[in-house]
DNA sequence: GATTAACCGAGACGGTACGTCGCGTCTTTTG
DNA sequence: CAAAAGACGCGACGTACCGTCTCGGTTAATC
């Protein structure tokens, strides 16, 4: 008795076909990259017709969305090892290996190149950004409480401060990223953040001092 | 006696066709974005035939990444004023002004996002940031032999430093980037910089020496 | 349950579309010519969109065939009115008739002249007259029967001979055809044959004998 | 049209290009087919420029028809052997040769065919026929004359009858034809004529009485 | 257990843009 | 001055993929 478990009503073969559908999108994505990236490849690959694919997405753009926004929903836990480095080493790795996968490479370009035009992706990736700062903000106002971090430190611009270089190697310079890089984004974090750099912005503090 | 370096023989009108479809092309590229762009309608917008542009262009793609690179590729001077941060500063906010303007905006769109997935695009990305990258690190290696900076500080890794928070907000957090912007970053970068965590990582170097 | 011999399953639409195509080909080509025919402009006289046709049909050629071939696919009768003077009269008759309208000006010049050097044109055009060719024979063979042509006349010769001046008018000197002319190709394929050159060819067949 | 060899004047070079175009026009037409006639193909196989062509003629088309009226311009001389079998054999066996190399071939399909369209061919082609039409009857009038055929035989209708069974053969059954096609068809010519059947029609001169 | 409504497979269609080919014109440079 | 060289406007070609639209045929929940 096929039952879907949010709606429970005359659901049946639809979540299926949507999960089919999903993941067709995703290993397509892999496979051949956002540019080849075909409505008729991926109902061909979900062994479902194109016509199923437009009944439950308006547009080849809401499916990728979609599949992507599902993707990217895995809780990635957020580190709590008492000490402020060893956590900040812990999220800066998990950016790196969210990304080292051939999977997360496809699903990189299309989040932040390939598809990146589309308001949607970009709410979309805005979003999971957010969410993951706000999450992971906890461990910073814990180094603060503890004192390992200068009183009125910003969570968000710290854990920013950790992930751009990340970003900037994996978007820009398409330099490798390993865990050595996200060991060296800790210590220029931690520096910054320990010499009070990452408090908010007053009328000039003085900086030498 | 006009003369094109590429091809050699008779330019006069040639060039003046190229420069006319490029500016078409960015133009364009600002008024419609990316995801719109026509071939035809770029050679209508100068005043040329869309077969005119297939015989200098191979592509679409082509003619945006040479646009594009044309573009990229006007000098912006390498600041000197003798003191580090100001120097930093007006790096810092060279890149935020280079965005800040609608054409930077839909050029940053293009360059990152709607056309980041061509490998000449992305070459080109690659090839603007490397370049300024290393017409940069004078401005390092100066501070350093003045000793404003820790002996050793890595030039690259300090200017990347300075760069990325720029470029992750306005590649994923959107956020809008302003002076106070190239500000902080700069203290960011100063700060961790004077700790010399922007020296190349060594396996930990024992500190007493 | 509308079904198509060729493809097999969902017709109706189909076949209106083809017929409509088919039409306007036609039509195109006796209006314009056969150097002005354009698929855009016969898919819009069809009411159809380009891509319509193209999914039909390979190439413009290969529709302008199609419709050639559809249109020659016209039964004509065979005559016998149990004299031969007037089957061959009214044989002569229909070749005149069916190229004395406009449309048949049009579709001679198409047939015979415009696209006679596709291959697939060159096989219908002798396909048709192979076609009639044999249908027309019982019209000979019946008056060699009835003694009214020697014994051993060809009947293919003979019907070539009947049909040769009519096209070399058309074709070549360009002079009207008319009911005058197919009487007179009759009188002279009449005296040959009754004078029994339209025998097949021996090597000198003794007269007295 | 600059230059003729009929005003003399600054010719020079100008009649080598059009020797040297007219012959590239006619190799093209041999080797690739009329559909394939391309005017730079012409040009660059007479060692000339694409507007060194259009220089001189108007049209791609002027230029086909221009070449092929030169080519056919080659008096074929009449024969007058004294006997009208002879002769009329001679005739139809020329028409044959003319057509039976490959060149013949191309030619024939460039006038016939490929290009027979276009009103100057159609023209060039009802002249040159004309021309031989009119330059052969004396064959048939000296034969009259001679008593070897009926008062009031039209020559140009029995020289029609003579060529027509060919020119089927050329362009409808493509059907070979060799020298026994040729004396069949003089077989045909010469028993009509010979029955009365090639002289101008009357009302209704009685057939087989 | 039959009915019926939702969904799916199949495939043609209108439509936009692509990139290509050949024509005939024009301008500039060279001999 | 004519020819070489080559870009250009132009019109049509044939292709790819988009998203839409019937049609039948299943399938599964409801009466």
């Amino acid at each position: 008795m096929p039952s879907d478990s949010s709606t429970g009503r005359p659901v049946g073969r639809g979540a299926k076909v949507r999960t089919a559908v999903h993941a067709a999108t995703l290993a397509e994505l892999v496979d051949k990259g956002y540019a080849a990236l075909t409505v008729e490849n991926i109902a061909q690959r979900a062994g479902v017709h194109k016509t199923t694919v437009y009944r439950r997405w308006k547009d080849r753009e809401s499916l990728l969305t979609d599949a992507l926004a599902e993707h990217m929903a895995t809780d990635i836990p957020v580190p709590d090892t008492g000490a402020l480095e060893t956590d900040l080493r812990a999220l800066a790795r998990s950016i790196v290996q969210a990304f080292n996968s051939p999977a997360g490479q496809a699903i990189l370009a299309a989040m932040f190149t390939g598809a990146a035009h589309l308001p949607e992706i970009a709410a979309a990736r805005r979003h999971v950004f957010d969410d993951r700062l706000a999450r992971a903000q906890p461990v910073v106002t814990r180094a603060v409480e503890r004192g390992q971090l200068p009183e009125g430190t910003d969570p968000a611009e710290l854990l920013k401060t950790l992930a751009a270089p990340i970003y900037l190697r994996l978007l820009i310079t398409a330099e490798p990223v390993d865990e050595a890089t996200a060991d060296q984004t800790v210590r220029v974090t931690l520096a910054a953040a320990r010499a009070g750099a990452l408090r908010p912005v007053r009328d000039d503090p003085p900086v030498g001092e």
